[in-house]
DNA sequence: GATCGCCTTGGGCGAGTGCCCAATTTCGAG
DNA sequence: CTCGAAATTGGGCACTCGCCCAAGGCGATC
């Protein structure tokens, strides 16, 4: 049917959106070159999308949607050492410059001119700081709604920095991460 | 004399552009709107500047450095007490959404993207965390050059969350990342 | 095989972009 | 007061932007 290869090019047109906006930043990323990038006419990108600007939302927000849910499954109920190592695993994964991290910030600073999106990412990191509490809780975390608020943040923040300063890594940063989380696992050092 | 009045135009370009670069990011800053901005006619942007990139690159690093250098003259000397203070301060001085905030995250993104740019923050980012680390190191914490790095990060990413989270305030935060410091200032709970 | 609706193409519109430059104003030095 | 360099103006060039649309291709249904 006609209708799922339309479905394939609106795939392929987000997936090039995704990547373009880790590339050349949010408002870099063009019709034209989005089209380019999918291999698509750029008449289709309208057809497609009633705007770019909802395009690159939905791009956007699926992207961060599926890192976010990813993750929040592999950690709940996970013990305490095993969520520490997905933590650490993450911290790896994603260096700062690759495009996951890149659209995660890009994404942040469009929140703060589009009130849609701010909506949007609001509620996602909402349900992912709550699962991360509730493992927080379960392995006897204090304060674990306002620690998994911050750190949170701190990883976001870490991906931030890590560009800018080289000796950043994941090994250097997690025993001290790790303080964050007093008391609950101090005997796994 | 004639060269003050040029002084103080190029003063209020990059004034302008800091401004700016926070309101629209940092692709969305235009010849145009800079020189409206500040009040001049648009041929004076590339008069007083060789190009557009490199009146950003200035005038978000001398913005950045002011605010670096002037954090790090009052921690220099201070107590552990009065150190977390000025921590706390800047916590809810800088809210997130506001001009100074999101101008670091826009530069940071920025210097992914521009060699230049990227070898100044560096830099500069390098000299306060060798600060911070020094007055780390005077009050007790332990690993204080990886300590500095992790806190320095966690302001910038709490910079970057606050605004998607309204209940993460600089009171709910500092106890949390005071457990960063394990081990110096317990007592002063 | 004709028909019809979804999909796709590529060009075009007005607006905005960075950068340039001839013409003009400003103002301190002689 | 005159001169000349520094500073400023505003328009123009070549290009890209988001969005639109007439035209045609495609494939499923009779």
């Amino acid at each position: 049917m006609a209708t799922q290869r339309a479905q394939e090019v609106r795939e392929r047109l987000l997936t090039a959106a995704a990547a373009l906006i880790a590339e050349r930043g949010w408002a870099g990323v063009s019709t034209r070159v989005l089209a380019e990038r999918a291999g698509v006419g750029p008449g289709l990108v309208h057809y497609h999308f009633p705007s770019l600007r909802e395009l690159l939302n939905e791009a956007a927000l699926r992207t961060m949607s599926a890192v976010v849910h990813e993750g929040a499954a592999h950690l709940s109920g996970a013990s305490a050492q095993q969520g520490l190592d997905l933590l650490l695993g993450s911290l790896d994964a994603y260096s700062g410059d690759d495009p996951t991290s890149v659209l995660f910030t890009e994404a942040y600073l469009a929140a703060g001119r589009d009130e849609e999106l701010h909506r949007a990412l609001t509620g996602l990191l909402a349900d992912f700081r709550a699962l991360l509490a509730d493992w927080m809780r379960s392995i006897g975390v204090p304060e674990p709604d306002t620690t998994a608020r911050v750190l949170a943040s701190a990883v976001d923040g870490l991906m931030l920095h890590r560009p800018l300063d080289p000796s950043l890594a994941a090994e250097a940063a997690v025993p001290v991460l790790r303080r964050l989380l007093t008391g609950a696992v101090e005997e796994q050092r």
